[in-house]
DNA sequence: ATTAGGG
DNA sequence: CCCTAAT
């Protein structure tokens, strides 16, 4: 590919430069793009950064787009979909010399330093000392902080007043360009004031220094605590914390930077049952899966082992908030395995969730809690509904469901109302009961009869007049007063 | 803060 | 389940 480039391809501003030969800053871009070229060059699609594109003298002035998104991947570890050609090469140049001092319009990078090509410079600064390991080692250096600093940093840049020496300069020039490509993917939503609300709760959590599972490592907190200028509004839009995970790319140790979305928490009172809250089937296999459903089967009568979780080893799909933690010393996978082979205790406390992540259309994965309702939990809410009528969910909650720190009054009514669409979809024919193929929900059709016959009365009940006109404008307050299950 | 509905 | 509009 590289062989496509001619030299004069380029401006014929710099050919003679080459052959004026007094110094030779881009002879070697010339002879081969790169140094190290011909070894490489077959493999132009190779996904990771090639540091070999750092070597020696780099005269980005010869560089063809492509090779400048080379470049500048070499340098920054990630791709750039930028196809200015000025922008890559000042960009590059910024990050290798690690300054913002790039004015020049022609960029020869030598030994850290920006050479001018047609400045007497350029002559004085041949002496080629020991510098360029320095370079890759320098930036090399620069990534791993860059990408650690940068995935603390909430996407509106609330660290532009930290200093953390020269460095500070590249890491928000990264965030800026993260924001930049993220803005051109998608403008989402603003965060609505339920997820705002829940991301502060998580994070306090976080702060209020819980003695978690033996394994988390710490790691990550002090450095964020200083990236952090505001550590409050660190909350970055739509709930999502940066991270980095450490990925074994030929050795490079590479950090590529991804998202992951702080778990969002329910339970909002029910102190205890935060208490006893510990992380638990994160990322489960298949089969692993299929074992909690078994268990799930036999004993179904604590809501805590309801766990379906994708059966992905992707790192989004870490539940909890530790994830933000963990990192670094224990790759994905690893995690997986280990969670996944110590699956403990489903014994029953009511308190721990899960998520599960959901592919949108728009590209975005979005994580929501599931809970597979258990059948006591569907019988509670029938006699709750039955004691208490339909639609005073908030009461059934209180009274019904006050060893459920999940569950919400809106979880109820909307159980309530599918558990009515199944009543009266099912019942008719009986054969539709026996035709479900899928082994998820049996549905006992007990507790569905009872369902409609609850439903039935909850409708005569808000129809009083109608009726034997008995009862109907007498006795409390409203028509919705009437308890069918009683009367 | 609760409810009712739509998605 | 999630999200919102109405109360």
């Amino acid at each position: 590919m590289q062989e496509t480039v001619p030299s004069g391809a380029k401006s014929s501003s710099d050919d003679h430069v080459t052959q004026s030969g007094r110094v030779g800053e881009c002879l070697k871009p010339l002879d081969g793009p790169l140094e190290g070229g011909s070894s490489t060059s077959t493999g132009c699609i190779s996904s990771k950064p090639d540091f070999s594109k750092l070597k020696g003298e780099i005269c980005l002035d010869n560089l063809s787009i492509k090779e400048l998104h080379e470049v500048f991947k070499a340098t920054f570890g990630r791709d750039t979909t930028v196809k200015d050609k000025l922008w890559l090469k000042r960009r590059i140049a910024m990050g290798l010399t690690n300054s913002c001092d790039v004015s020049a319009t022609t960029f020869v990078i030598k030994d850290n330093k920006l050479v001018k090509k047609d400045n007497e410079d350029g002559f004085n600064n041949v002496n080629l000392g020991a510098g360029k390991e320095h370079l890759a080692v320098a930036v090399e250096y620069n990534e791993d902080l860059l990408n650690n600093l940068s995935s603390q940093i909430d996407e509106h840049q609330t660290t532009s007043e930290v200093r953390l020496g020269n460095n500070v300069v590249e890491n928000n020039f990264a965030s800026e360009d993260l924001a930049a490509d993220q803005r051109a993917a998608k403008r989402v939503r603003k965060p609505t004031k339920r997820y705002i609300e829940e991301l502060s709760e998580a994070e306090s959590k976080e702060y209020s220094g819980r003695s978690i599972a033996s394994t988390k490592s710490i790691g990550f907190r002090p450095l964020s605590s200083k990236a952090h200028a505001r550590p409050a509004r660190n909350v970055s839009l739509e709930g999502r914390t940066v991270n980095t995970r450490l990925d074994s790319l030929g050795g490079f140790g590479i950090q590529v930077p991804c998202v992951y979305r702080i778990r969002r928490s329910r339970p909002r009172k029910n102190v205890t049952a935060l208490l006893k809250f510990h992380p638990s089937g994160m990322g489960m296999t298949a089969t692993f899966i299929k074992k909690g459903f078994d268990v799930h089967g036999s004993q179904m009568d604590n809501g805590s082992m309801n766990k379906v979780l994708e059966a992905k080893s992707t790192p989004e799909q870490a539940p909890e908030q530790f994830v933000a933690e963990s990192k670094k010393e224990t790759t994905p996978t690893d995690m997986g395995q280990n969670m996944g082979l110590k699956y403990v205790d489903p014994s029953g406390d009511t308190s721990d969730d899960n998520v599960v992540t959901v592919p949108t259309a728009k590209g975005g994965i979005r994580r929501k809690h599931h809970r597979a309702w258990t059948l006591s939990e569907v019988m509670k809410l029938v006699d709750g509904v039955s004691k208490y009528g339909a639609g005073r969910w908030s009461e059934i909650k209180r009274l019904a469901f006050a060893s459920y720190s999940y569950r919400t009054s809106v979880d109820l009514k909307d159980k309530w109302r599918n558990l009515l669409k199944a009543s009266f979809a099912q019942t008719p024919t009986d054969k539709g009961a026996n035709s479900r193929k899928h082994p998820s929900m049996p549905i006992p059709a007990s507790i569905l009869l009872r369902v409609r016959e609850l439903a039935e009365m909850q409708a005569q009940a808000s129809l009083p007049n109608l009726s034997t006109g008995k009862l109907s404008a007498c006795g409390g307050r409203s028509v919705n007063e009437t308890r069918p299950g009683y009367l």
